[in-house]
DNA sequence: TTGTATGCGTTATCAG
DNA sequence: CTGATAACGCATACAA
């Protein structure tokens, strides 16, 4: 029940120090000012001791907890494996710790966290399709905390997206160029930028009237917005879809209306996640390097808490042509 | 430049009461013991300066972060989607944020130690096969951090783990029935108390000289150690597979060599992922709730936290028998 | 009901 | 090269 918890004073103690000098090795400013022999002794006792610098007094004091946070939509999607690894690599080489919030698409809480964040628990904050939180009506303009904007752009902030408009202008272009005529379009659910951006680019290649269901992130959801899309126009003979999830959904409603993909029906999808490769055949997709997206996030953050003021960067998308697209049958 | 942060001290002198007063009524405990009047004066010039509580401070006052720390081995496994989603869910019912370390399959808990501990101010860790901090020497037992231990078991660690043997006893047991008499498996390279426990199921249902190929969670590793195993002993009917991901790898392999499951060849998974019901049979796997886990595992934190020794759970895991199972050909 | 004083564990500025 | 000493922003016992 009495957790002591051992503080830099009593590794003076026991080293026969003043507790400066255990700062001092502590905090890496010992080179040249502290004796070898010294910091030996100190680092001895700590390690005997089992001391550990206490992170919150050491924030309060710099000011800096050496933490950033990233707040995502949905970390079941597997697209954010890749980006909480690029993120959490980039982040730990630099010495940072990331806290990660799942807004379980829940906007409002997105925004809510956002603003908790800015707290000081964390020195800045990456941002997935969440809106930035307002800023304070008497916060200063240049007290405002570092952020970055993934996948979604607001004014004033930097931020990091995805060429989302060449990847979709790329996926139908693909399918017009076989000669499809007719593409429904399987889409998101969420309101967000970057569906909006495909929206757009859809509607751009395959005509205003597109047809189009939506659906979220998960099989069965992009399932039923195929089997509607499907049912409501069976001349349909390509599918563009948001997210190689919702593609995988396309693929099942296919498979039990005995549709042959691609025969009877293209597919394409987006992001370039392992689910597309083992669907049979593999699916034509958009690929999206995630993990480079979390590490590029992190870089210009990190530009920022260094006092610079990065500028914003759209990240390469790439059409990989694989099995499931194909002339449409005549 | 100048980003002064607005303290408890400007909100105090704005509303013309003392700092005690503003601190009371940002701690909640202002019930009772500060006037409603005051209480929303406070409040005005909160808002009016864009005050936020210094959590570092608070942290340091009071000892506890709110901060909880989970470490996983490969964040891009969708397994882990489940289980962060899980975990931050009842975090943030209870208040905490979580820091999420990811150690990239770097088995050695010296690299991830270093940042899990100094990830800031956790007040307790949730560690997933990764084995706990080695205890410092000269630390008193009962001053040592909150820990549990998921998947894995550590003495003195509380632990959450699936019931796993009983999964791998199901899922070989089921082979077994319809027949299959040569059975592969495609395992995990890592070498983990899981992947132990599964092993050893395997071996007592199937055989001790059962043949296994090694992987990791890749599409592409598991697809080469299923052709490994195929190619060395072509008589095998069936693969038990230590997760979907390695179950869909196995399925690519299965594509290649033109054998078709489940009529030449049956395949069982584990974990019940997204990617095993997409394969076309869907594979019959091996289903753990990997949110419950995650939830579980914060539920069992958080008694601690609350100075409680909470007992180890393991969590039920149910065999699904889908499309990828059948007798062998005669 | 509100204000005063003090300390949490660290870092940083000085003297010695 | 090392040791006092003063903050950092907040919470709380205690005084008013």
């Amino acid at each position: 029940m009495s957790g002591d918890r051992v503080t830099s004073v009593d590794v003076a103690r026991r080293a026969g120090v003043s507790q400066s000098t255990v700062s001092l090795v502590f905090s890496g400013k010992a080179e040249g000012r502290i004796s070898a022999r010294t910091t030996a002794l100190v680092r001895a006792a700590a390690v005997e001791l089992g001391y550990r610098p206490n992170a919150a007094a050491r924030a309060l004091k710099t000011g800096a907890a050496r933490t950033v946070a990233l707040v995502v939509p949905d970390v079941t999607n597997p697209f954010f494996g890749g980006l909480l690894r690029g993120a959490q690599t980039a982040a730990r080489a630099a010495g940072y710790a990331v806290a990660l919030i799942d807004t379980a698409n829940d906007r409002d809480w997105g925004a809510a966290s956002a603003e908790a964040l800015q707290a000081g628990p964390a020195d800045g904050l990456m941002l997935f399709e969440v809106d930035p939180p307002p800023r304070a009506p008497g916060a200063r303009a240049d007290a405002a905390e570092p952020i970055v904007v993934i996948e979604s752009e607001s004014r004033g902030h930097t931020s990091v997206r995805l060429d989302v408009e060449d990847g979709t202008l790329a996926a139908v272009g693909h399918l017009r160029e076989l000669g499809h005529e007719r593409i429904g379009h399987v889409a998101s659910i969420h309101d967000r930028p970057t569906f909006r951006l495909r929206r757009r680019a859809v509607d751009r290649l395959a005509g205003k009237g597109t047809p189009r269901a939506r659906c979220d992130f998960t099989l069965d959801s992009a399932r039923s917005a195929a089997l509607e899309l499907l049912h409501a126009d069976p001349s349909l003979t390509a599918l563009f879809c948001d997210d190689d999830v919702i593609a995988a959904g396309a693929y099942l409603a296919a498979r039990e209306l005995e549709r042959r993909i691609p025969a009877d029906l293209s597919v394409v999808g987006f992001d370039g996640l392992d689910i597309g490769r083992v669907l049979d055949p593999p699916v034509t997709t958009v690929v999206a390097d995630a993990v480079e997206l979390g590490r590029v996030a992190f870089e210009l953050l990190h530009a920022q808490l260094a006092g610079n003021r990065p500028r914003s960067r759209v990240l390469p998308v790439e059409l990989a042509v694989r099995g499931s697209t194909a002339p449409p049958r005549t």
